[in-house]
RNA sequence: GGGGGCGUAGUUCAGUUGGUUAGAACGCCUGCCUGUCACGCAGGAGGUCGCGAGUUCGAGUCCCGUCGCUCCCGCCA
């Protein structure tokens, strides 16, 4: 039979019990950790939100050891003891709270529960979807349980900081106007007016910027934002992003506030200093040294460009990428010219899957370059290969050559596969760094036009404003954009606006907009900017990835409560699901049947 | 849309060249046990080998297809 609570009241918590509350009789409620029933004597590890602390049900209490035999596995249980120290030799050196004990005096058995279909130890993990399906269970496991508690550290240390800043949290609709580009929107059709669809916001960008204009000149919100794009290990098709946006300021304030959030962060949740102000590096500088506008600066093997040194090699590979406007760059693996086939097969292969042809590689030894490719390269191209890049005996020198994209994506790849191959990338450091001056737009081959790089309502540098009116020129536009970027993870991405209808017009008209499109899209944002739009910028750094680095996580999923799977299914409820027909009818929709015949 | 990995008791895994009744650990059930802490000891239950089709005298194992999860590319203003 089980037992009611009753009057009986939650005096402590089982994780915070300490030699300070010996003597004292307490009331703990929680779950059965493991039990150890050694017949007249039965411990208990039971845990609740805090943690674990061992009860001790004697035989001197016959009633309440006998209700104790019933205790299984994750039942839900209230007790009432007397904390005492244990002796000597019982004290459990592994758990926090190895020094007490609880002796009970009072046991009530509120709830029991089935076997658990997964169980709660780390060392015996059960497969993810299965943990995906029984995720309440899965939240029991402490590991994760403290993942999502420090997300609440970091949200609420967030809404402090925010507010002593002057910031105002202001929700903006979740229900709102389908905006073209950028990824795909998520649609909620309308049953008061058939046929037509709301759309899930992928971010508050334009109210934000409304909240500017209507005067409220410091903004946040802990915002919820949806893509229907094809998911990642770090992206979920809902996810969080701490979006603000400040009037009056300049790309410098913004930082500002930004390296003093993550600083505050650091410290109270991880008792850890950053050093701010954050060093900065420009999209191309990054591009060069790292083929990467998000460089995981934690190790070296930076890029090295040698076109110029191999200009008039017969090589094919080098010939052919500079011929067609490419470039040949290289990246020194330090002490691995012992590199095996198997090894650098490995690594071509890391190449091929981001695009590239090959790697071309050649190692260094006793001063000279050999073996890979250097048979196809003239000594004074050995000469100023080993003398640009650094390389010294020993090391193994990777090429790419083709394209500048591909080169940059290719070597970039390697050069993280490399490092954590090689387990140079220290475990414990978080570095921070500002991306800036991104170019505005960028040239999509497949359609045949302009798209914006990051988004549309970016305000382009001053200085290249002229370049509008020519469009050989407009790839060399950059914008008042910004990333934050830490231990190669694009955290956080931000710009200056727009405030100016006549500037937002000209960026509309690189990306080939009608007047009548634009009218119908963003006419209503158009018209606000022409009602007084103070200069303004913001910023949108994504929680879940900011809560994974903190929490050293691998997935998302860690840091999100109740998250769905690559195929944008939540296991548990079994959500997207089929809905009636009468629901169907009420917004004018029809079933999509699926052709059999395929 | 494309490529890689995985799928065997409730769970984690093993399973030889295709060969008799598919094993172990944990969990679960029963009994014993007064200082355990992954308690111990003795016994027990528990399997459509993801699903489908094929090759074969015989398939967990080989071939083909399919489904699910996962990692990556494309995609993600």
């Amino acid at each position: 039979m089980l037992d009611l609570i009753g009057n009986t009241k939650r005096t402590h918590y089982c994780g915070e019990i300490t030699e300070s509350n010996i003597g004292q009789t307490i009331t703990l409620m929680g779950h059965v950790h493991t039990r150890r029933d050694l017949g007249n004597l039965i411990f208990i590890d039971m845990r609740d939100v805090s943690g674990i602390v061992q009860i001790v049900f004697e035989p001197e209490n016959e009633a309440v050891i006998e209700k104790a035999h019933k205790l299984r596995n994750e039942y839900v249980m209230a007790v009432t003891g007397i904390v005492r120290a244990r002796e000597a030799q019982n004290i459990n050196k592994d758990m926090a709270t190895g020094a007490v004990e609880v002796v009970a005096n009072e046991l009530l058995l509120l709830n029991d529960s089935k076997p658990l279909p997964v169980q709660i130890n780390e060392k015996q993990l059960a497969e993810e979807d299965l943990r995906l399906e029984y995720r309440y269970l899965d939240l029991r496991r402490q590991k994760l349980q403290q993942k999502i508690i420090m997300r609440h550290k970091i949200v609420f240390a967030i809404r402090e900081y925010l507010t002593k800043m002057r910031f105002f949290e202001i929700e903006t609709p979740v229900l709102m106007k389908s905006t073209p580009e950028g990824a795909r929107d998520y649609l909620v059709p309308s049953r008061v007016h058939p046929g037509k669809f709301f759309a899930l916001p992928q971010s508050p960008q334009i109210y934000k910027q409304l909240l500017m204009i209507a005067g409220f000149d410091r903004y946040f919100q802990i915002a919820r934002c949806f893509r229907d794009e094809d998911l990642r290990a770090d992206r979920q098709p809902e996810f969080t992003q701490l979006d603000l946006e400040m009037s009056f300021v300049t790309q410098d304030e913004i930082f500002e506030i930004l390296e003093g959030l993550m600083a505050e962060l650091f410290e109270k949740i991880l008792g850890k200093k950053l050093v701010t102000p954050f060093p900065r590096m420009q999209y191309n500088e990054a591009m060069n040294r790292y083929g990467s506008d998000k460089p995981d600066t934690r190790f070296g093997m930076e890029l090295c460009d040698v076109s110029d040194i191999v200009a008039k090699s017969e090589f094919k590979v080098f010939y052919g990428a500079l011929k067609s406007g490419g470039s040949v760059r290289c990246i020194v693996v330090p002490g691995c010219a012992g590199y095996s086939r198997k090894q650098i097969d490995e690594l071509t292969d890391v190449a091929k899957h981001v695009g590239g042809k090959g790697l071309a590689f050649c190692k260094v030894e006793s001063g000279e370059l050999t073996a890979g490719i250097s048979k196809f390269l003239t000594d004074d191209e050995k000469a100023g290969i080993m003398q640009k890049s650094g390389a010294k005996d020993g090391d193994l020198i990777l090429f790419g050559a083709d394209r500048n994209t591909i080169v940059f994506k290719v070597l970039d790849a390697v050069r993280n596969k490399v490092a954590r191959d090689l387990d140079i990338i220290p475990k414990d450091s978080f570095n921070f760094l500002w991306i800036t001056d991104f170019p505005l737009f960028e040239y999509d081959e497949d359609n045949q036009r302009w798209e914006t790089a990051h988004h549309m309502f970016t305000l382009p540098k001053a200085e290249h404003l002229p370049y509008f009116d020519n469009e050989s020129d407009w790839h060399r536009i950059q914008g008042e954009l910004y990333d934050l970027v830490c231990n190669g993870m694009e955290l956080s991405s931000g710009s200056i606006r727009c405030h100016r209808p006549d500037i937002q017009r000209k960026i509309f008209d690189v990306l080939g907009f009608s007047e009548e499109e634009l009218q119908e899209k963003f006419g209503f944002f158009l018209k606000a900017l022409d009602y007084g739009t103070p200069p303004h910028g913001g910023i949108a750094p994504g929680i879940d990835r900011l809560v994974m680095l903190m929490t050293q996580s691998d997935s998302i999923r860690d840091v999100i409560a109740f998250p769905k799977t690559l195929k944008a299914v939540d296991l548990m409820s079994q959500a997207p699901a089929e809905v009636s027909e009468k629901q169907l009818e009420e917004l004018y929709l029809e079933i999509v049947k699926e052709d059999s015949n395929e």
